[in-house]
DNA sequence: ACAATATATGTTGTAATGCTACATAGATAG
DNA sequence: CTATCTATGTAGCATTACAACATATATTGT
């Protein structure tokens, strides 16, 4: 798994997921881990990132096995951040095949 | 332009570039600069690089105007190493889309 | 009772790579 | 003789993912 692929791509498959729904960091880093490779550190880096960014909310749910867990909602800004970045993916992965074809 | 997308990337569009044909660093700055900025520095940091990785041979051309051209050759390590990274990018965008959906 | 495992969140320091800005130089056009 | 195009290169900075570690609750096995 190529680590440098990655960069900046995170960002967008936390946050299109979080477009499906609210979730908590755990839950995350398993989701996103049935494609790709990614340290649990690295998602709560990226997610306290985003938040101090304004991109989401968090709220904090108890459970009955195990610790509390803290789920990430996006705000307006967020959703709309998501968008744009999910169309610059496309246009450079668009982009990037022209020129290895 | 998002610049975290282009890393490693870029060095998939360089050998990709350079699999069709010896190309030198100014043409291969143009001729990616069709699809997606990018800066002439970063092309000859990366360069030179992947040369002292050994993924090419480079020869010098002199020319009837202007200075002579440093033209990139690919070796057969690098070869089969832009093999990897085109199959490895290709799995990759599968799997983000497959996130992103 | 105790150890191991799964769940859950977080921090520190490092490595990789693209960017900006700058430097150099030959040849040609105005 | 200045500006522009062609052509190559370097120094320092910013961003982001990784490895390793730290903490804590709850359950399962022995």
């Amino acid at each position: 798994m190529n680590a440098q692929f990655k960069k900046g791509v995170l960002e967008l498959c936390v946050l299109a997921q979080l477009a499906k729904g609210d979730k908590y960091g755990y839950e995350l880093t398993e989701t996103i881990s049935e494609e790709m490779s990614v340290a649990s550190g690295t998602l709560y880096l990226l997610l306290r990132r985003l938040k101090d960014e304004n991109y989401f909310e968090t709220y904090l749910v108890e459970t009955a096995g195990g610790p509390a867990r803290k789920y990430y909602k996006l705000t307006d800004k967020g959703m709309s951040y998501t968008q744009e970045l999910k169309s610059g993916w496309l246009e450079f992965v668009g982009q990037v095949d022209r020129l290895i074809q």
